[in-house]
DNA sequence: GAGCACTGC
């Protein structure tokens, strides 16, 4: 379509605001550095043809001082004559925020109605960038240059022409439009993350790029992987896609290792912090630790340590304050690692220091300035998805390397700084991974699947992944989607499934809220599930825990936690005047607000698909069918009791209830939204059902003739028969036709 | 009788 040259851009068919074409000459794709130069230099906008403010003269003059810039010429060459093109950028580079706009001026996607996409992992990210940008550009945000996020598109159709989002919207564009023809350039940010949504934008694109010779496609990363995306986007073996490298900006950071492996890392990192607070200059120091519990209770020993130091010998160290850093922590609380390191005791005496105890959510999300100590124990929690028993759990796990060079730049940001890494050199060089495992490798892929095939991914096994997940990860969402009715029998998409991909949900989830219009409650399910996709509601807050439990046993229903979940958000709306109602019932106002947001968001998407809004009765027959819906979704996810304790079916794992559990007795049959491994093998969120709605409603799953010989197919055989005698010769088990 | 690494739609 494309083969031609298209014809340059010509003045008198733009604005008259201004004499004068800013980008008279230029020729798509065939723009050079010298032609840009001029176009930054120059009085006018060529994008919205207004005069050049102050400020965007001030802005320019830092930007032209970014590494990245230097490189102009080179990166227009490349972008010339590749389709692909790898770029691997420190910190510091700019090239988040300058690459797409080099590509603006190449592309002029204005011109023509079309867009650039760049994508990145983290929503604040999108956001941030966009409103940079828009500042160097000089225009509005949310006008030429805009983002698109969940809950928020900040984009003006045929005016917007680059678009930050994160990678997560881009894959939801691809759904309904797989070539993504509305962009001429896409670029995948911080691509060395491999993020879910990165991943799969990556095989997805790889072959996009095939079928739309004019797209481009450009994959930015940090360094240490560059090759391997080199090779994966290669035109053909020989040839890896180009690499264009820009230097970071950041000061040296000194590595210091232990001598000996460190049996009790947390102690050993408090240890380190009061030695770099008691030996080392000013400047303030970051830990990383695994989680809330590790962080809090470092923070008092660092605390009381220091206190103590301070009071032996006042005149040796300064003052200290250790501030905790974890995402669950609320935003108030997490803006005090901004707050400045406590003053002199007096003009001669040492300086005070701030000590910042966080997870990894230091790491990548939040970057703090002033860091001249890092303290790296070498551990995070991860997720690690077992197939077998179908479980996510967390695993404090070694870091990679990648990782720990991540970690210890955060020293170099403002001035050069100093690493201490728990661990020897050896262990460093032999025994930690170059790169994380990606997600894809770690993950429960049954949304990622339905996803897939809705994308028009025939054959998932043999799908162009960068990096390969099991077989029998694949092979478990398939089964769980075929179950679901939302893939037939051949892995095809069914109707049921293409509207379960629409909805931002795991597919259990989106099947219970889509059928539940049959059980008249869709209503009630659509806030269950909105509650379900939001963190935990309840506070526990330490020194409270027996009047949180209380206010909870107030809230609680005891037929189950999912009835529960309803009863806490219908209790805040009808208490909405009341502004201290969540705060005296001991639930998180934050999460409730989340909820509200997620479930406008998924009624919309239940008009748009005509999947109806009803709400009937009221009392135990409303919360019956509430419970029935639920076996929809969850009839995989159901244990039996026996004996003390109870056993998943088919699988058949001894689990427990957990303990915040709100059911009354112990009922023989219970459905659950989620089994975690903590102390022992738990399942959460806990609701009673009657086995009789499994075999009427998940007639497909609840198969028993054919299961093996135990317990749970005795007593679901019992009441198959109990139910078969009572119908009398009529038809056994009628199925509801819904699927 | 116990948590909740971090994102994203």
């Amino acid at each position: 379509m494309h083969k031609d040259t298209p014809p340059p851009i010509h003045p008198g068919d733009a604005s008259k605001k201004i004499s004068g074409e800013p980008l008279y000459g230029f020729v798509p794709r065939r723009v050079t550095a010298r032609q840009v130069q001029a176009a930054l230099d120059g009085d006018v906008n060529p994008f919205n043809k207004l005069p050049h403010s102050a400020q965007y003269k001030k802005i320019l003059e830092v930007r032209k001082k970014l590494p990245v810039h230097v490189q102009m010429a080179e990166f227009y060459e490349m972008f010339i004559k590749h389709q692909m093109i790898v770029i691997v950028g420190e910190t510091g580079s700019g090239k988040t925020t300058q690459i797409p706009q080099f590509v603006c001026y190449s592309d002029l996607p204005h011109a023509k109605g079309k867009l650039v996409a760049c994508t990145q992992p983290r929503r604040v990210a999108a956001m941030s960038v966009a409103k940079r940008v828009a500042d160097e550009m000089d225009v509005t945000l949310g006008k030429e240059v805009g983002y698109s996020i969940r809950f928020e598109d900040m984009t003006e159709p045929g005016t917007t022409f680059l678009k930050y989002m994160t990678d997560g919207m881009l894959l939801r564009e691809a759904m309904n439009d797989p070539d993504l023809n509305r962009y001429s350039t896409i670029i995948l940010d911080e691509a060395h993350e491999r993020t879910l949504a990165t991943d799969i934008l990556m095989g997805l694109l790889k072959h996009v790029a095939r079928r739309r010779p004019e797209l481009r496609l450009i994959i930015m990363s940090a360094t240490l992987d560059a090759q391997k995306f080199q090779r994966y986007f290669s035109i053909n073996k020989d040839s890896p896609a180009p690499l264009f490298k820009v230097p970071g900006r950041t000061h040296p950071v000194e590595i210091f290792y232990t001598q000996e492996p460190e049996p009790d890392y947390v102690e050993a990192a408090i240890r380190t912090v009061l030695m770099i607070h008691r030996a080392e200059d000013e400047g303030d120091v970051l830990l990383f630790l695994t989680g809330e519990e590790e962080i809090e209770d470092a923070c008092r020993k660092i605390k009381i340590e220091a206190d103590d130091l301070l009071n032996q010998d006042p005149d040796a160290v300064g003052p200290l304050i250790c501030i905790p850093l974890y995402s669950s922590l609320p935003p108030a609380q997490q803006q005090r690692i901004f707050d400045p390191p406590p003053p002199r005791r007096n003009p001669d005496s040492p300086a005070g220091r701030k000590v910042i105890v966080a997870t990894n959510i230091a790491e990548t999300s939040l970057t703090i300035d002033g860091i001249v100590y890092v303290v790296d124990p070498g551990f995070s929690k991860q997720k690690v998805y077992n197939p077998r028993i179908r479980v996510e759990s967390l695993l404090v796990s070694p870091i990679s390397k990648a990782s720990a060079q991540q970690r210890a730049g955060r020293a170099g940001r403002t001035k050069p700084g100093k690493c201490f890494r728990l661990y020897t050199e050896k262990d460093f060089m032999k025994e930690l991974e170059d790169q994380t495992h990606p997600e894809i490798l770690r993950s429960n892929l049954a949304n990622t699947v339905l996803e897939l095939v809705k994308l028009g991914i025939k054959d998932l096994v043999r799908f162009d992944y960068v990096d390969a997940p099991a077989p029998e990860t694949l092979m478990r969402a398939l089964e769980l989607l075929n179950y679901l009715a939302a893939l037939d029998d051949e892995g095809n998409l069914t109707a049921l499934g293409g509207i379960m991909a629409e909805f931002p949900l795991d597919p259990q989830l989106a099947k219970m809220l889509i059928v539940s219009p049959d059980f008249k409650c869709s209503n009630e399910i659509l806030t269950i599930v909105s509650m379900l996709s939001v963190p935990n509601v309840w506070l526990r807050p330490n020194n409270q825990r027996k009047e949180a439990d209380q206010a909870k046993a107030l809230l609680t229903i005891p037929d189950g936690d999912h009835l529960t979940l309803l009863n806490v958000y219908n209790s805040w709306m009808q208490n909405l005047k009341d502004p201290n109602w969540s705060w005296s019932n001991y639930i998180s106002q934050r999460a409730l607000l989340q909820a509200e947001n997620v479930r406008q968001q998924l009624e919309s998407t239940m008009v748009r698909f005509e999947v109806d809004l009803v709400s009937v009765g009221d009392g135990p027959k409303l919360y019956q069918r509430v419970r029935e819906a639920l076996v929809c979704g969850f009839f995989m996810q159901v244990a039996h009791k026996e004996e003390k304790n109870y056993v998943t079916i088919k699988d058949s794992q001894q689990v427990s209830l957990h303990p915040s559990c709100g059911l009354d007795t112990q009922p023989e049959w219970v459905l659950f939204n989620e089994f975690v491994l903590t102390t022992r093998p738990y399942i959460r969120t806990v609701t009673v059902v009657n086995p009789e709605w499994l075999l009427r409603d998940a007639a497909n799953y609840y198969d028993i003739d054919s299961w093996k010989d135990n317990e749970v197919k005795r007593s679901l055989l019992r009441v198959k028969n109990k139910l078969l005698g009572r119908k009398g010769d009529g038809p056994p088990l009628k199925k509801k036709p819904k699927t």
